[in-house]
DNA sequence: ACCTGAACACCGTTCAAGT
DNA sequence: ACCTGAACACCGTTCAAGT
């Protein structure tokens, strides 16, 4: 009973744990064994017990991002109006962690959630009027717009820093600001938008409602 | 006359070329400063009187991508009809180098032949019926949804060792062969579509479809 | 089973110095 | 202006060894 609880001197999980954060603060490449092993007290080795090598940690965050997806309830309405749904649970889950987005596309067909989604999304799709194998090549399609979106997002793409970040859009507008408005008339007067989206919400529901009008409008024809 | 052509005994554009050439084997992570120096009889610390850093090379790599993009000629085409045309040019150039493909993406307001691209799509969606700062949004999300497309290439994505792909392909069947058909029926019958898709061409054309798709469809609403 | 120590083969980058 | 040498502060990973 006494030893149960300090058995294992290093928990995984726990290292997890402290990948992730190190990876949202400054990006996966940032997260590396010897910094987990120091912050777990732990010579960078005793990592290999665990994990096979990096791309296994790596995965495994992949890993915790799918399992926050929340499916919605399945509903009467019609099969793209609950993809979008779908896709939009997706969605949420990959914003919570943009920069570890796409560490998701390689572990959506190993992990269960993953599995539960892309069930239901073949299932909508195929209701769509889509073959099973068409539904396949659109529904992966799809969730790699969406990964792009969330890893491609304006404002986490910039650096963290505030100040850093100020200079980064500074130097943006004083280069689109350069231009010649006569050989570039349409990007210099939507010069800001091209910078930075007015909004974020928009930003993410535009990319959405662009994913799932693309696939309606593949639907059809 | 005779020292012209010794004048410089480092070339920064056969660096690049250099450069281009193991990120399309291996990957841009793989390209370092010191492979590079070591290949053009140099010391590490010479590249940086031409890069101000590896971002800045990268950077060189993405405008090679962006200036191999042909433009079609304007057509009396409807706007779809030619922006599925100019998005096709630009996919065609990313499809060169896949590897390379996301490194485009921070250069097209910067690169002339990238702001070329920009100004050509605006005008296309603004003839669709988007406001300048709606086609900025647009246009940005679909170039992001390109560049994926290719980044993902599921052919690409795979190791370039052919019985390291063959392993990892049989990795995948088995691990998909091994779900239980009563739980996911639709993954279980569509298992060889999700690990491959049939047909690279088949791959890339609905890849563009769904953007065009998309576009057309947001733009109706 | 789980962890350590030492080593190998790499990185980007800075700084002072050479021509 | 262009390049070198030495150094700093990192990496992932292997291998043999300890308990």
């Amino acid at each position: 009973m006494i030893t149960k609880e300090t058995s294992r001197r290093l928990d995984p999980e726990k290292v997890v744990d402290t990948a992730l954060t190190i990876a949202d603060d400054e990006g996966p490449a940032a997260v590396s064994f010897r910094k987990l092993a120091a912050q777990h007290d732990v010579t960078p080795m005793a990592l290999y017990r665990h994990f096979k090598d990096k791309d296994d940690l790596l995965a495994a965050l992949g890993d915790r991002l799918l399992a926050n997806v929340v499916l919605p309830e399945p509903t009467d309405e019609p099969w793209d109006v609950q993809l979008q749904a779908l896709l939009g649970a997706f969605l949420s889950a990959l914003r919570a962690h943009p920069r570890l987005a796409d560490l998701t596309l390689s572990r959506i067909l190993v992990t269960e959630s993953g599995l539960a989604l892309s069930e239901r999304a073949l299932g909508l799709l195929i209701e769509g009027g889509f073959s099973a194998d068409d539904a396949a090549e659109v529904g992966r399609q799809s969730i790699c717009s969406l990964i792009a979106l969330v890893t491609t997002d304006p404002i986490v793409r910039e650096v963290s820093d505030p100040e850093a970040r100020e200079a980064s859009l500074r130097r943006k507008r004083a280069s689109l600001g350069a231009l010649s408005p006569e050989r570039y008339p349409l990007i210099t007067s939507a010069a800001s938008a091209l910078i930075c989206p007015s909004s974020r919400d928009r930003y993410y529901d535009l990319g959405l409602e662009l994913v799932v009008a693309g696939i309606r409008g593949v639907a059809k024809s």
